[in-house]
RNA sequence: GCAUGGGUGGCAGAGUAGCUAUGCAGCGGACUGCAAAUCCGCGGACCUGGGUGCAAAUCCCGGCCUGUGCUCCA
């Protein structure tokens, strides 16, 4: 089966064809660093880094590009506030968000190019669009002109210019000072008093939003390129905008092949935003939960869908990341990996798994797979069989760990289970002692005295269970 | 209002014409002193009204409900 995937503009389902054979450049719209990153950047960052991982597992070499807005009007808004540089709040969120992507598991793009480093591109492109009469200079910066272009509106959200020109329920009427009309969109914002600026043709000022994206695709990914992302959000109006500044920059259409588009986090059924409160940070959530079982549950739901998030969605992934977690380890300390396509029913739950990443990468269907692999590799476990072990844990290795990036790294999971081991032998000898008082209890059908010793055990984080052999122990 | 998605069992969420989705939860059973774990089994769904088809959750038309966008937003 090839790959097809949504592409926002034809609202369809299309085969995947690279401008380049067995190539693929990809931009996605990054974060804002005005504030910690929220879980909705971390649902956008893992569902383009699964994306990036399978096509790569697919065989193609991808060219990954994300950036960084890091002038904005609400980071100087909060530098202002703190009396320090704008690029001190900008890096301080930068940070943070590659210490969380990290922990979260999210592959690093091949790269982060942000806004202040690109300025005289920026500038370049504009001064294109000047020059093709796209764009005008006017009292407070340089803007796009919309009826320079009209044929181009409304690509991606089936709106038309003369739907828009009726007014958003009357709420968009106002134009900006220097505009013409009042869809127009800035290129280059003129500083006020006490902003950043940069000197350009046209003025001291900064760049507008959408122009950033178009000028660094163009400088990373080349004038046409196979996929631009962003959030669902990000539709209307920046990705139009962007759609207008490269094509008529540039003078073709289309400049990206394939536009894909994540949805929101919900939280209630509405989604997450600020102004209602409803807000998680990603240190939020996994202060609650590990990384994995947050990317466990933002990969619940295929990236196009809404996300429901809530403390009980999160603790189902919890348990199903759990579940996954120790299975595997279990297997990983019993044997060797061996491939696994020797295996009638890990070969066909591949074959699902690949089917439905490959069905504009459905990451649902493909934790159903997972799902079922790990229910195997229990049984098989039960029954000692150390073949469809081996196979069944580099399954899961390389589809649950290298493909949606659910396992910590062997090693880690090793160490885990040998820190466990040691913290056992260390108490073993006190637990053995009050298992067999207990037992003594039982035989003589004492339950009050073997309750009292399985609750004691209880509070040093022993969990006891009486299987037909006798007592089992764990810790926690 | 305009645009664009979606309405599937208690919850999450697949499935675009005919065959058990799956997981969690629930119920019943095995095993248990009890509990836990494990295993076996079971029930339960396709918003609504029409239409096309031998056959529709799945295609077509209408209605209702709902998310998102139209303003910074991942």
């Amino acid at each position: 089966m090839t790959l097809r995937l949504y592409d926002t503009r034809s609202r369809a389902k299309r085969k995947f064809r690279t401008l380049v054979e067995g190539e693929v450049g990809i931009y996605v719209c990054g974060i804002t660093p005005y504030s910690p990153s929220h879980i909705g950047h971390a649902r956008q960052a893992i569902a383009f880094d699964i994306i990036v991982r399978w096509l790569r597992n697919s065989g193609y070499k991808v060219n990954y590009i994300t950036n960084f807005t890091d002038i904005d009007d609400k980071i100087i808004s909060i530098a202002n506030d703190e009396k320090v540089h704008f690029l001190e709040v900008a890096n301080r969120n930068i940070d943070d968000y590659f210490e969380v992507m990290d922990l979260l598991n999210v592959l690093p793009a091949d790269a982060y190019p942000r806004v202040t480093e690109t300025i005289p591109e920026i500038i370049s492109m504009i001064s294109r669009l000047i020059v093709s009469e796209n764009a005008y200079a006017s009292s407070d910066g340089v803007y796009f002109e919309i009826n320079s272009a009209p044929e181009k509106y409304g690509q991606l959200t089936g709106q038309t210019l003369e739907m828009v020109q009726e007014g958003a329920g009357g709420r968009v009427t106002e134009t900006g000072s220097g505009k013409k009309n009042h869809r127009d969109f800035a290129l280059w914002k003129f500083a006020k008093e006490g902003e950043p600026y940069w000197d350009s043709p046209w003025g001291k000022g900064r760049p507008g939003w959408h122009i950033e994206c178009s000028a660094m695709s163009l400088e990373y990914l080349g004038e046409k390129f196979d996929i631009h992302g962003g959030g669902s959000d990000l539709i209307f109006p920046h990705h139009e905008a962007e759609i207008f500044q490269s094509e008529c920059c540039l003078n073709h259409e289309p400049v990206v092949q394939y536009w894909i588009h994540n949805g929101m986090i919900n939280v209630d059924g509405e989604k997450m935003s600020k102004s209602l409160g409803n807000f998680w940070t990603i240190r939020d959530a996994i202060s609650k939960v590990h990384p994995l079982e947050l990317r466990y549950c933002l990969i619940n739901a295929p990236y196009r869908q809404p996300v429901e998030f809530n403390d009980v969605m999160l603790e189902d992934s919890s348990s199903h990341y759990r579940r996954l977690i120790s299975a595997y380890g279990e297997g990983l300390s019993l044997c060797e990996k061996k491939p696994w396509e020797n295996s009638e029913f890990l070969k066909s739950t591949s074959t699902n798994f690949s089917n439905g990443m490959n069905d504009d990468f459905n990451t649902r269907v493909a934790i159903v797979e997972v799902q079922s692999v790990v229910k195997y590799l229990k049984e098989k476990i039960d029954e000692n069989n150390s073949e469809e072990i081996s196979a069944s844990v580099s399954w899961l290795s390389y589809h649950a760990g290298s493909i949606l990036g659910l396992l910590p790294n062997d090693e880690s999971i090793i160490d885990e289970i040998n820190q466990k081991n040691a913290a056992k032998s260390a108490i073993s000898d006190i637990v053995n002692d009050l298992l067999k008082q207990r037992t003594i209890a039982r035989d003589n059908k004492n339950w009050q005295r073997a309750d009292e010793i399985r609750s004691e055990l209880n509070e040093m984080g022993v969990i006891v269970e009486d299987s037909p052999d006798g007592p089992i122990w764990r810790i926690k």
